[in-house]
DNA sequence: GATCGTAACGGCACGCAGTGCCACCAATCA
DNA sequence: TGATTGGTGGCACTGCGTGCCGTTACGATC
């Protein structure tokens, strides 16, 4: 076989290393499955040697995922470098953008991701396990500042999860409707909807007593809803 | 083959090879940690050939796992029979009962299970694809209830992960508590409590004018405390 | 009670995931 | 030039999960 291109130990050389085995793990996936595919197609065809793929993932199905490594490092340093005093809803919302950052900057990859974990049922699980590392952090963070409120560990464990939901629910529906770059700013506006559904404090201090009677006449309606509710 | 005949080893037989090894698998995790028990270990113990475990598992992080199918399927079927015009937040705080009657009915399984969801990465991983089929069962089900509202998918998807969170908050409290068996109606109570935090009708017609006014004076000290949130 | 059919059992072998070990090679440093 | 460092890849090994098949036990039927 020809000779293997020996590579240097730069951050540079580990970086297009670890590109080419995602790129070949995608392509290979996809075009002939997860469970056809062996560790060693997917180095044989990075041009690395197997033992190599496992320096770079823990296992196949870490491949195929994006960085989250460094994702949840910076969704946490939102919360570090946060005030305590910041009203929380406001702050929740940041913390889940660059989790947006990551998907929503590259389309094609996203996509191909998205088919994969809706088909095979081993990435389904890791991704299911992944999207749950984001949600034990925003309750850990959520819980410190909820901790003196009436069932704040509730609160924090329901809005950790609420968050979640809705930057999934938003990037889903983002990558069902074709991953359009255009439509990116729709899919954070979409998800930052969910600021009104999450029990926590929603705005900065309220001083505007119209804005109190408005938000207690919407509350009043809604109360008053559920008799006809469809 | 069209009556439930059974044919060679009786389903009794079977329940109690299936309950042997779950039995097995807790105690050798639980004594010998997870990564060193194999699984002809577990089988060996249930007196069993290695081959039978993985016709009752499909692998070796199942054997901790409580039968979650039917549960599933129990809380599907409350959605079923559910009328269509019942109101959402005590139709799910009622579907989640199947779940609690899973954990709180064997409190030294749950108590042994949740320890090792704990300590061992796979099983909590495993542990996080299981409850994410609750979340997605949740979330079909409102879906469907909420199509014709503004915003109703963006609703379901974080009322299922909320009464999901809550439920899982309930449990994790009881457990970390001792799953002490006189506090399994606190537990219950602890969960329900996540009906006022859903972004969903909450109760029958509201006649009782009083109850109103408590619930208005509630989102009007809510809506206040902002301003001096920890 | 003898026979037959069916389904579960257990053993065997195989492919592959993941890991420890070690020799190798390239770049850097003394 | 020699030593060090760190990524690489081959080799071997354990263990998971599965397909296959002969065997066994139970239920049904006559």
């Amino acid at each position: 076989m020809a000779a293997p291109v020996r590579r240097g130990r730069s951050a540079e050389g580990r970086a297009e290393v670890r590109g080419d085995l995602v790129r070949a793990a995608l392509a290979l996936f996809t075009e002939h499955g997860y469970d056809e595919t062996t560790v060693d197609d997917i180095a044989g065809a990075a041009g690395v040697g197997r033992r190599t793929f496992f320096r770079y993932f823990r296992g196949k199905e870490d491949a195929v995922s994006p960085d989250h490594e460094t994702c949840l490092a910076r969704v946490d340093a939102v919360f570090e470098a946060a005030h305590d005093t910041e009203p929380l809803a406001p702050l929740v919302l940041r913390a889940a953008d660059p989790v947006f950052d990551l998907y929503l900057g590259r389309p094609a990859e996203a996509s191909a991701r998205f088919a994969l974990t809706r088909n095979v049922a081993a990435l389904r699980d890791r991704e299911a396990a992944s999207v749950d590392t984001y949600r034990r952090l925003f309750g850990r963070r959520l819980r410190e500042r909820l901790a003196d409120r009436p069932d704040g560990e509730l609160a924090a464990a329901v809005t950790a999860a609420s968050v979640v939901a809705a930057h999934n629910h938003a990037l889903r529906t983002w990558l069902v409707d074709g991953a359009r770059p255009e439509a990116r700013d729709a899919c954070r506006a979409a998800f930052r909807r969910v600021e009104t559904m999450l029990p926590v404090p929603r705005d900065r201090p309220v001083d505007d007593l119209s804005e109190i009677t408005t938000r207690l006449e919407r509350v009043a309606a809604r109360l008053e809803q559920p008799a006809t509710q469809p």
